[in-house]
DNA sequence: AAGAGGCCCTGATAGC
DNA sequence: TGCTATCAGGGCCTCT
């Protein structure tokens, strides 16, 4: 699912249930993810309390009562679910197997609270956990990451001034994390079309108006579709297991040879690959 | 240094 | 029905 409107969707929704929680148990059902969980990992979370969720880009960023972090990265198919104590012997309880909103396969991780339990679902395992002993650590970790749409360092001097002498087009920077963060594939073509940027113009090429455009246009999309709660294409869905709204906002992503939505524009949406992803854009009112 | 390409993994869908 | 191929919202690594 996840780019960062995604990912903010659930951090606010898993805000509200386990702030201030002690985590009474976990288990690892697979510990295989994008990077291997250790074998301490229960037992460092065990007895600690949630003290804040935040978010960082695409990282969810769970704050533990002695000082340390817990990451959380849904990579590409990775989901959270919530499900809730019935009765008593809730640690040992597996009837909540049978909530309709829970999958059958690939759930690797639960965590427990004395209420409720957090459950990691990823199919395809490009999503991780990973523990952040401090601060310092925490900082390091996110060190090569650019700037979120969001952050006032995002602007104008930071984008032309990156631009310069590059060759590469500009809907691979939208998904280059080094140049900005928190920007996936489908808000990356969402972004440009609003902006009239054509997604295989040369940085080097953009005017200054494209670039704030495309500023601008950033900071847009990401806030509708984090108000909408994301998008939901194949299977989003929030912890709750509802879905987001977004993707009825699309105007060119998933929409090969239909007609472009601007008005009285006569252009036919086209699909092209650019770095093994798929691209969206509009070839008349793109330039 | 910059840019192109490949890989990690499972599941859904399309085509034969 | 069942095979095979292709593609999917991310990130990291290697090679040139």
């Amino acid at each position: 699912m996840p780019e960062l409107p995604e990912v903010e969707v659930v951090r606010q929704s898993l805000d509200k249930k386990i702030i201030q929680k002690e985590v009474k148990k976990v288990i690892v059902r697979n510990r295989n993810l994008r990077f291997k969980i250790p074998l301490n990992f229960s037992s460092f979370l065990e007895k600690k309390k949630i003290t804040k969720v935040d978010r960082f880009s695409k990282y969810l960023i769970l704050y533990l009562s002695n000082n340390s972090y817990c990451l959380i990265h849904l990579g590409m198919s990775g989901t959270i679910h919530i499900v809730y104590k019935s009765k008593k012997n809730f640690l040992t309880n597996t009837s909540f197997y049978n909530s309709p909103t829970l999958p059958k396969k690939h759930n690797h991780i639960e965590i427990s609270f004395e209420n409720l339990r957090l459950i990691y679902n990823d199919p395809r395992r490009f999503g991780f956990f990973q523990i952040i002993n401090n601060q310092d650590l925490l900082k390091k970790r996110f060190s090569h990451l650019g700037p979120e749409p969001f952050d006032e360092n995002f602007n104008k001097e930071y984008v032309t001034s990156y631009f310069e002498g590059k060759k590469k087009n500009i809907k691979n920077y939208l998904l280059d994390q080094n140049f900005v963060s928190g920007i996936g594939n489908i808000y990356a073509s969402e972004i440009l079309f609003l902006s009239k940027v054509n997604p295989f113009k040369r940085v080097d090429l953009l005017s200054i108006l494209d670039c704030k455009k495309i500023i601008k246009n950033s900071r847009k999309i990401l806030n509708i579709a984090i108000e909408k709660g994301g998008s939901s294409i194949r299977d989003f869905k929030n912890i709750s297991g509802k879905k987001g709204n977004f993707q009825k906002n699309f105007k060119v992503y998933e929409r090969e040879g239909l007609s472009c939505r601007r008005l009285k524009c006569q252009g036919i949406i086209q699909k092209k690959i650019t770095s093994n992803r798929s691209t969206f854009f509009c070839n008349i009112c793109q330039k």
